[in-house]
DNA sequence: CACGAAGTTGCACGATTATGCGTGAATGAG
DNA sequence: CTCATTCACGCATAATCGTGCAACTTCGTG
């Protein structure tokens, strides 16, 4: 029994079953339960799955802990989120991606604000229900569970028919050379299509994204019309970026955090 | 069984039913009530649920409010959602309304389904995060944030391109004469679209819907082909809508509470 | 072929965690 | 008020965990 062989047959175990018990799996594979914790010692250190005594449970990057994610938000993201709320002017119509930092900017855009919001996010749009002054544009397609995004030829199709002013884009990913990249082909496509609708487009950049390189393509660096980062970012690696004419925004803590 | 499985499934329950009672659970997953109080005295101090005496229910303080409005689903809503649910056979096209007993359907659905779920719902989306044998197809357009589902011209053409196996559609008022009835313009336009795009059309009919009228029509009444309703209701209101041909089905409360 | 480095596996050990039972206190219904 | 149920705590038992170690395989190198 190769390791390799093994540790895919745990995941996919995982997968349909829902749990892994360390003790039946090593008792029906004939090998140790030492193995088997091993296994799944290396597997969560990877991030796919969850050790819990006993076995393990899925991690399930696309799965329940979306939730929970938009909950962890790091300080980095409330900062940038508030910074490109506080951008937003009134009347606008400003399109916002995807993603945590999206999540931020929506939880940050103040109560009255009458403005234009258009997401392929169904997350954003829940939680922009309560802003009544805000008019949100729905882009359907089939939903890319990873991101909780709608992605896809409808998607393209409806963004095709959107001029906004201003595209928060959040990606994996900028380079001074590589450009804006991202971890996901079809989500690479929508972003670009969302950055054409938009007169400007601003990029999320939390600090572990500055000159990151991820898969997929999204746009040349010259798609970039502004970034925002925080003030804790050293100058110098933003330097190349300013000199290809970005607008470079250094959000800051305010004395008082202010969620939502 | 492992623990943090058995607490998952304490929680996954609380929100299917509303409610746990540490005896029956203990006796259902043959372990002892002990164990049972000690994971729910956990959960509690981890703010995921609210201890009563006897067992637990849901903790709803930081929630938004229509997460809020979604939790305290009646449970003539659950009873209807879960019957929705158990109707579902693999690899079908389904639409899902929007609205909160469509969301109990969601919530009702076995996790290992394999199928495609149509839903002009955000709410709905994201609530399917989870399932990951589903495919959901999310339809964009202009967001009514009354019910929290895309309406407007873009939705209804999106929605001409789909065939779908079974709509589960919600109203506000169902009468033999004047037909499916709801609250605004636009949704019902939307319902209209979303019930022509549907082999069947099933209304879900709680009990304060039946013979109730509102001011925009959807449909007339022949476009429906069954409808659920709780076996509280009585026959004779039901006599007219049988004569009509469509087929109802009477959900009515398990006797026993039996989490996957 | 001989040799060593790197990786994998199973076992032993003490430490940690989960479970069930007994006890007496607390709670809610009649 | 009375009584049955439910609860919380401590304890004993058993299961599970992490670590170090030795035996073994695989692979590359000379």
């Amino acid at each position: 029994m190769l390791t390799s062989h093994r540790r895919k047959l745990i995941l996919d175990t995982l997968r349909k079953t829902g749990a892994i018990v360390a003790k039946d799996l090593s008792a029906e594979l004939n090998i140790s339960e030492d193995t088997i914790r091993r296994d799944l010692r290396e597997l969560a250190a990877e991030g796919l799955l969850q050790r819990v005594h006993g076995g393990a449970m899925p991690s399930s990057p696309a799965m329940g802990n979306f939730a929970a994610r938009l909950n962890v938000a790091t300080d980095e993201k409330r900062i940038i989120g508030r910074a490109a709320a506080a951008m937003i002017r009134p009347n606008q119509v400003v399109i916002l991606d995807g993603g945590t930092t999206a999540v931020q900017i929506a939880r940050h855009l103040p109560s009255d604000l009458r403005a234009t919001v258009v997401t392929h996010s169904p997350t954003i749009a829940v939680e922009l229900v309560e802003h009544a002054g805000v008019e949100v544009i729905l882009i359907g397609g089939k939903l890319f569970k990873h991101s909780v995004v709608a992605v896809g030829a409808p998607a393209i199709e409806n963004i095709g028919r959107i001029r906004a002013d201003t595209y928060f884009m959040g990606v994996t990913g900028i380079h001074a050379e590589a450009g804006l990249t991202t971890g996901d082909f079809e989500e690479a496509h929508v972003k670009r299509a969302l950055s054409a609708a938009a007169a400007e487009t601003i990029v999320l950049a939390s600090s572990e994204k500055l000159n990151a390189v991820s898969p997929y393509v999204i746009a040349p660096i010259s798609a970039v019309t502004g970034m925002i980062v925080t003030d804790q970012v050293k100058s110098k690696i933003l330097a190349h970026f300013a000199r290809l004419g970005i607008t470079i925004t250094r959000a800051s803590a305010s004395p008082k955090t202010k969620p939502a």
